[in-house]
DNA sequence: AAACGCTTCAACCGCTACTAG
DNA sequence: CCTAGTAGCGGTTGAAGCGTT
């Protein structure tokens, strides 16, 4: 299907060039509702391989108890699309636009075009890759994050070439492409602190992924999805299980450079036993962050690099860290200012309030059957070493809350809504 | 070796929140 | 205030990997 463009202004019809299936039409024009013979009655696409055309044509006059054009176009467009293209039938043409559209919609205008054709779905599914991303696929993206930097996903499609919807482009960036995603596999620290902050927060993957760097939510959603609602279940997967052998027989990464450009990449198939962090690319990615302009790996010399375990680095002077080990302070980067990280929570590690809650209480809160209780005596100030300036916003704000333990939350809910705040 | 079932996780879907005009 | 566009979030899906029989 190409509809390579075509204009409609007020009581016209234009359509220049229109072909589906077998059907095409050419230099069709009607004009003061006096619609040529051929013209097709019923299409509305996307152009393929276009920027930004739409097509629509009506064959039938809209009856005025219908509303506005618009309003109409807006109801019946999507229906048309998904069950009536095709129907090509000639019809008479009778155009009633209570609207005015402007030669920039034949010109490629976007912003008319978009007006005319209400919300536009997040993509069209005609001409776009859907499932795992290629290596070329990949390297586009990457690049054109590189210029542009991050956000207006809508546009990589047409401006990067890119046969995927920006949604899709947003989510392979935030997931995989991101210089600053750390892989491999959830170490018992952080696996610690997600069940604690989910004993907070619940299913805000998103809030949980912003204080452990270098996770993304997707990632802790599955993997809370597969190994730790479990555990609450009474599930927990003994020792043949696949995730018991996770590090033990990692997989190496062998690329047929032939098959590069075609090939799909599986990535979830490659778990890593070491990361490897250059000095450099923590700075890279504190500026990163406070920029909110990300850097492709693959232009990146101090991206985090995931190296398949028993390969062999040939930059001594990358800092090893097996995930076996415990975490130096300075590998787990404050990305930002006021943002709780692994190091700040481990610090800590709850002492204080497990010192005022006493033993016995914090235990209860680790086993997570007394976390009402919890929540009403601790104080966020508390919870976790916080930077300096949150302390003071708190002390300062209308959240502060004594820290002692006869500060009264009133609820868990009232705790919760200020602990979001504080954590946001 | 093949079949089967389970696990994993990247990607998708639908929805909501936010923002600009 | 309303509407449209967009980003982001959480739930879900399904293909591939892996273990067991």
């Amino acid at each position: 299907m190409i509809m390579q463009f075509f204009s409609l202004q007020s009581f016209n019809c234009k359509i220049i060039n229109c072909s589906f299936g077998d059907l095409s039409f050419n230099g069709e024009e009607s004009t003061s509702g006096a619609p040529r013979e051929g013209a097709p009655d019923r299409c509305y696409f996307p152009g393929e391989g276009s920027t930004d055309q739409c097509s629509l044509l009506l064959g039938a006059p809209l009856p005025p108890s219908l509303g506005s054009t618009r309003s109409v176009l807006l109801r019946v467009l999507p229906f048309l699309r998904e069950h009536q293209i095709g129907a090509l039938v000639r019809t008479t043409c009778t155009f009633n636009w209570n609207f005015q559209l402007s030669q920039s919609l034949a010109q490629g205008g976007e912003t008319e075009s978009r007006a005319v054709m209400g919300r536009r779905p997040c993509c069209s599914k005609e001409g776009m890759n859907r499932g795992a991303w290629t290596l070329t696929e990949d390297k586009i993206l990457t690049d054109y994050v590189k210029v542009h930097g991050e956000g207006k996903w809508r546009n990589i499609p047409k401006e990067a070439g890119l046969k995927r919807c920006g949604k899709s482009c947003r989510l392979r960036w935030m997931n995989y492409l991101r210089p600053d995603i750390k892989r491999g596999n959830i170490s018992p620290d952080e696996e610690d602190l997600i069940i604690r902050l989910h004993k907070l927060l619940g299913n805000r993957w998103s809030l949980i992924a912003g204080r452990l760097p270098g996770r993304t939510d997707n990632e802790i959603k599955n993997y809370w999805n597969t190994h730790l609602s479990k555990r609450g279940q009474g599930k927990e997967r003994g020792p043949k299980s696949n995730h018991s052998k996770v590090g033990k027989k990692p997989i190496t990464v062998k690329v047929d450079e032939d098959l590069v450009s075609s090939r799909v990449i599986r990535t979830k198939a490659l778990r890593f036993k070491e990361v490897f962090i250059t000095p450099d690319a923590q700075q890279h990615r504190i500026e990163n962050h406070h920029r909110n302009v990300a850097i492709p790996p693959s232009m990146d010399p101090n991206l985090v690099q995931n190296v398949p375990a028993g390969s062999e680095s040939s930059d001594r002077s990358l800092i090893t860290l097996s995930s076996n080990e415990e975490y130096p302070v300075d590998f787990m980067v404050d990305i930002s200012a006021g943002e709780i990280s692994v190091p700040e929570i481990f610090a800590s590690d709850f002492t204080s309030f497990s010192h005022d809650l006493g033993a016995s209480e914090m235990d209860k809160v680790m086993r997570g059957d007394d976390a009402d209780n919890y929540m009403s005596k601790i104080a966020p100030s508390q919870a976790f070493l916080l930077p300096e300036e949150m302390e003071q916003n708190w002390s300062g704000s209308d959240y502060y809350i004594q820290a002692n333990l006869d500060s009264d939350f009133g609820s868990l809910t009232a705790f919760l809504e200020s602990a979001e705040e504080w954590l946001i």
